[in-house]
DNA sequence: CTGTATTTTCGTCACTTGACGAAGTTACAT
DNA sequence: ATGTAACTTCGTCAAGTGACGAAAATACAG
């Protein structure tokens, strides 16, 4: 059922991604840099020192002033992000890794997408007309895709440390759980993933569908750990599975 | 069960991994840009008049003489082999992107893995066993990696078409199939992939477990299309997937 | 063997990159 | 408002790349 590919294997394959998309982008590698470098939230001073250049040097590729940098360049550049993502946990890689290669494939997972553009996670939320139960002002940050689950399969399906792949590491994205009761488990599994990090790797927005009362717990998990929670009023996962797929981002 | 990646997305996951590994090379961008174009089984020549430059430039380029080529450069030469690979059908860019994006995650696979360098084909025939039924001397021939599947399973959970490209498209790979009767289904599909097509993109060998009885008409198939068919005298798929486990590449 | 096709090697030169550092700009905290 | 940190812009220069073409080497068919 599962191919399950070892963390090196994984590694690679991000870096591998990486480096093709700056090389391939239509017109300016240096914007596709920032981007990465961005994900990785590691600043262009802290990248430079570690690639033992001037800062400077960072901003002038990403501003694009040089318009075709040399392979040598982009593998320093990629490797940088990814040795310096390791020395804090690795927690962003991992993260990052299940956009490039998913190496889950389960019917637990309802869909899941990148939106290429960063896209407040608002927009989404309305999409799926949601009551928002804490940090809503939270809800203009940016995400960049989201991973929607059915929370009943992926129980059933999913070994422990796959969930908790899951609902922790999609950083700048939206987690959308169907068939929730009570909204604790994931909650719950969310906050694990927190533990013994030293970087903040979690949704950017909880999404919760089919709740029929929702546990307190799960609201104070999610206030503690500063993520907005919301309850779509969508009453089936087909329905919602529907509005995900028709959401434009603008 | 399955996540289905469109064409247009597959072939881009495709050229990011070759830009990728060309850009995350150990020393040898060149010799990396040289193997991908010869799995493209496009000459030095025929890329150098797509991209409109003289043939000694490509020479230059895959025997290292430039260490570390621009973004632009491996942009055009990545480009260039996919675009004239779709001007030939695409057959060998539909083979390479199972390699580098495998979308069709099921148990009916058993094994599928890359060697990283060319291995000639009779040294995995040797340890799995097998007994050479037809075009011995092709053997030598270098494949890159296998793919096994358990037939059974492959009919009973994939459509005829994923079934006609994990068959057909294995090109400079070994094809290896358990638990088969006789054999003629599986040769039956890699010929009908062959159909309409103006590059040969077929497995480099074919290794069967399993056969109780062999059918003549899977021999004469395999003939016809000059590939070697190999019968293992391995009793068990999992006794096979051991042995396939503890290969390793000299 | 000859002829042809493909690939390799290498000198050459205009252009671009890698990198520095100075100066300027922006953002944020106090 | 001041001070600090992060980022940006840009002049500069040595080194490397992109590309040509001539000559040589290699591979293959008849």
């Amino acid at each position: 059922m599962f191919r399950v590919m070892d963390q090196s294997e994984a590694l690679q394959k991000l870096a591998e991604t990486m480096a093709g998309e700056i090389c391939l982008s239509e017109n300016d590698p240096g914007a596709v840099m920032k981007r990465w470098r961005e994900r990785f939230q590691i600043s262009q001073k802290d990248l430079a020192k570690h690639l033992d250049v001037s800062p400077s040097v960072i901003s002038d590729y990403e501003s694009g002033r040089r318009k075709s940098p040399r392979v040598e360049t982009i593998k320093r550049f990629v490797e940088g992000l990814i040795d310096m993502d390791a020395a804090n946990g690795g927690r962003i890689a991992m993260a990052l890794e299940k956009l490039v290669s998913p190496e889950i494939a389960s019917d637990a997972i309802l869909d899941s997408r990148e939106f290429g553009v960063p896209i407040p996670s608002r927009l989404l939320v309305e999409k799926l007309d949601c009551k928002v139960l804490t940090h809503k002002s939270l809800l203009d940050r940016d995400i960049y895709g989201y991973t929607a689950l059915d929370s009943v399969k992926a129980i059933v399906n999913l070994t422990p440390q796959q969930l908790l792949r899951l609902y922790g590491g999609t950083t700048q994205r939206a987690a959308i759980l169907t068939n929730v009761k009570t909204g604790r488990s994931p909650m719950v599994a969310i906050k694990a993933s927190q533990i013994g990090t030293s970087v903040a790797v979690k949704p950017a927005v909880v999404i919760l569908q089919g709740v029929k009362e929702l546990d307190p717990l799960a609201v104070r998990i999610a206030d503690s750990i500063h993520i907005p929670l919301c309850v779509s009023s969508i009453q089936t996962q087909d329905r919602l599975t529907k509005e995900l797929r028709s959401f434009e981002p603008p």
